[in-house]
DNA sequence: GCGACAG
DNA sequence: ATCTTGTCGC
């Protein structure tokens, strides 16, 4: 595979989004209500995939979502297993394909350097940024109070991300560099997508839909 | 041996 | 991930 040149929003992922120069597309996969543990292999699972764009990605410009089944039981370390092929197919029924991945996994926060975000990433042919609520095997220290506040997240000497405080008042956000992206854009896209939610829109918009269709598979809502 | 362990 | 219980805010 040839050497892959980094990518970056210019002159910032802010202004390139309220520019409407930058759209951003997202997947979360939905499992079963109720189902026990951390879950099986060959387990109904409903992904959904949205494509947004403009300020704080406020403008939906797009959405797919599939059923299907995981590909493996959950093991830390091996997610792009399990879900990896239910978010490539949802991303790939997007009407078009976006600027740069958002993805509900790690990056270079990995047992072999290279977690579900960047996999999807360099699958798909697009830049990725990785977002996680903690880390796999990385550390470092929580940010400040303040909307903005980051700290670097370390593996071994390596700089793989930053935990970043996207809202006051709530946990620090993990921003991991992915395909082609370092650990900077990741921090700024994901602040570039918050403000009023601690979770970047396009990855709120993936889950509701994504939640939406589990609830009509269970025959939980008509329509 | 014990706890930790993306979603 | 999903669940549960409780709290705060719109």
């Amino acid at each position: 595979m040839a050497r892959e040149e980094r990518w970056r929003p210019a002159p910032s992922a802010a202004e390139a989004l309220a520019a409407g120069r930058l759209s951003v597309g997202s997947v979360f996969v939905a499992f079963p209500t109720g189902s026990p543990g951390p879950g099986a292999a060959g387990q109904r699972a409903w992904a959904a995939a949205a494509l947004a764009a403009g300020p704080a990605g406020a403008r939906p410009a797009g959405e797919a979502v599939i059923a299907g089944e995981t590909g493996a039981p959950y093991v830390a370390g091996l997610l792009g297993r399990r879900c990896g092929r239910l978010m490539e197919r949802a991303l790939s029924a997007l009407p078009q394909a976006p600027d740069v991945l958002l993805v509900d996994a790690t990056g270079r926060d990995h047992p072999r350097g290279a977690g579900l975000a960047l996999h999807l990433g360099a699958v798909l042919g697009l830049p990725s940024v990785g977002v996680t609520a903690r880390e796999l095997v990385a550390a470092g220290e929580s940010p400040g109070p303040r909307r903005g506040d980051r700290a670097p997240l370390h593996v071994g000497e390596r700089l793989v991300g930053y935990r970043v405080r996207t809202r006051p008042g709530t946990r620090a956000l993990l921003a991991h560099a992915g395909w082609r992206t370092d650990p900077d854009v990741a921090a700024e896209l994901v602040l570039a997508l918050t403000g009023r939610w601690r979770t970047p829109l396009p990855l709120r918009a993936a889950r509701t839909l994504a939640r939406a269709a589990r609830a009509r598979g269970e025959g939980r809502l008509i329509v």
